[in-house]
RNA sequence: GGCGGAGUAGCCAAGUGGUAAGGCAAUGGUUUGCAAAACCGUCAUUCGAGGGUUCGAUUCCCUCCUCCGCCUCCA
């Protein structure tokens, strides 16, 4: 497939550099708190990258990390009143618990941070001694950007951008280190009262791991110094994976990334997403009103991951018609095929287009609109040809991650004995075409909750939609 | 101020140098006692505004307007 490089601004065929395995590593969650859906889009869209690689045939190596030491798990835990591990293990089971709600691939290997302390202060230490880094007074070590010529390619920073963020950083005097260029960053941060039982030894006295090496010292830990492609949200670029990019260089020598793959920040009713505009939802939040994982997915999935998506509540109920759609399209055309019909069919049938998308740089939106459309295609099919195309769906909802939903079933659902009753009066009084007391009494079921769908023998009772 | 991205129907959104996918909503019809559900239809002479290049531009170029992200550990 071909994906937007974000490095080289050009899209590029994903070919795993050792020949067999595509390898790649996504900066994951601060567990600190419950993730939100702007997080969530990030990791669908990677999980959804990964899938259609894997549905392409390719074998994949996905590594996503926990960042579960830094300056707000520390805070945050002390806040809360407990050790930094019980509060991160907490947070970190809450992300897993949502991860697969979502129908995401758990990754191969998902390191954390502390429990990768002895390879972190190994590269520092490895960068130390090639010049590129250097400590200072309080015990902290810093990674010295004059030392790496590529900096800022990532981001496009030149020089001069970088000594205007000197300056403003100079005059918000805000910055508590010794740092011999305000532009060098911190990759060892020398112990504080505030960090209270959180430290570590190492050669530069006790203190923790700087945010931007954690990722540099897994990535080698578990990938090896050149890898197939790095991912995160567009805020990473810079400084983040700028960062890395001159860590991991200077450290291992040689080409890190051979791609970058970032996806662009949701937006929620047309801005920012945040705690005071009171936009900021998390699964549990949207399950409250009655809005299912797969639902939040497919919305996730509806724009382009480099275009910005605007997430509203309206989308979501949207999306469960869409999703009911799909279903029903499945459902008919599985019913058109003979009870003999075996698939090994690796075509898509009616659904190439959608695959073709998916495989153009992530459409998936396109390959949205390829479900719908080559199911109208199938419509007519029957047999094989039925058969072929079902499996041609199924192969492109697995790439996307979607799951559909199944049937209600009324039988699983309990209705109140007061409801069957008021039900039961009702439909006497239709069958005896007492029109008038029959829409009074729908009318009332409907004022408690549920909706009546009269049938030709029966009738059936379902809860009315908000 | 610097860098990057976006503006396509009521909403969410694909796409392309050759005349605008798809979903939601809406709406007409069939069906229904009436509804709901289901099924069959309809729904952008137009792609932020104005110029330019071209046989032809929503798609390329220029200017302008609006919105968004990043510019010290936020996906």
């Amino acid at each position: 497939m071909r994906l937007f490089d974000t490095l080289s601004r050009t899209e590029r065929d994903l070919r795993p550099i050792d020949g067999s395995t595509f390898r790649f590593y996504c900066c994951g969650p601060t567990v600190y708190g419950p993730a939100h859906i702007g997080n969530f889009r990030t990791f669908v869209l990677q999980d959804v990258l990964r899938r259609t690689l894997e549905t392409g045939g390719m074998r994949t190596l996905h590594v996503r990390n926990i960042t579960d030491v830094d300056d707000k798990t520390i805070r945050d835990s002390q806040k809360a009143g407990k050790s930094l591990t019980a509060f991160t293990t907490g947070w970190t089971e809450k992300f897993h618990a949502d991860c697969e709600k979502l129908g995401l691939l758990p990754p191969h290997i998902e390191p954390g941070a502390v429990e990768h302390i002895p390879q972190q202060i190994a590269m520092i230490q490895t960068l130390v001694e090639k010049g590129n880094a250097y400590a200072s007074d309080d015990g902290s070590v810093y990674f010295k950007i004059s030392s790496f010529p590529g900096y800022g390619r990532l981001s496009r920073l030149d020089q001069r951008e970088l000594d205007l963020g000197k300056t403003q950083n100079a005059r918000s005097n805000s910055d508590e280190y010794e740092k011999d260029s305000l532009s060098d960053f911190v990759l060892w941060k020398g112990r504080k009262p505030d960090d209270g039982d959180n430290f570590w030894p190492s050669p530069w006295g006790e203190g923790r791991p700087g945010w931007h090496l954690e990722c540099s010292a897994m990535i080698q830990e578990y990938l090896g110094d050149s890898f197939d492609l790095h991912s995160g949200g567009v805020d990473l670029v810079f400084p983040h994976h700028e960062n890395e990019i001159a860590q991991s260089e200077c450290a291992c020598g040689g080409h890190f990334a051979a791609n970058w793959f970032h996806i662009t920040h949701l937006l929620v009713d047309g801005g920012k997403m945040s705690k005071s505009l009171g936009n900021l939802h998390t699964l549990a939040d949207l399950a409250e009103k009655g809005h299912t994982a797969m639902e939040v997915r497919y919305v996730l999935i509806g724009a382009h991951y480099r275009k910005p998506l605007n997430f509203t509540l309206d989308s979501l109920s949207g999306a469960r018609e869409a999703l009911a759609k799909l279903a029903k399209g499945a459902r008919h055309l599985a019913s058109k095929i003979g009870p003999e019909v075996t698939l090994a069919n690796a075509d898509f049938g009616p659904f190439q287009a959608a695959w073709d998308s998916l495989n153009h740089d992530l459409n998936t939106s396109g390959a949205l609109g390829g479900l719908f459309t080559g199911l109208r295609e199938a419509s007519g099919l029957s047999g094989a040809e039925a058969a072929a195309a079902l499996a041609g769906f199924n192969r492109i909802l697995r790439a996307l991650g979607i799951t559909l939903p199944e049937d209600a079933h009324q039988d699983t659902m309990e209705i109140p004995e007061s409801i069957k009753a008021l039900a039961e009066t009702r439909w006497q009084a239709r069958l005896s075409k007492n029109w008038a007391e029959s829409d009074i009494l729908r009318a009332r079921l409907t004022e408690q909750g549920w909706t009546m769908k009269d049938g030709k023998e029966s009738y059936t009772l379902e809860p009315v939609q908000s």
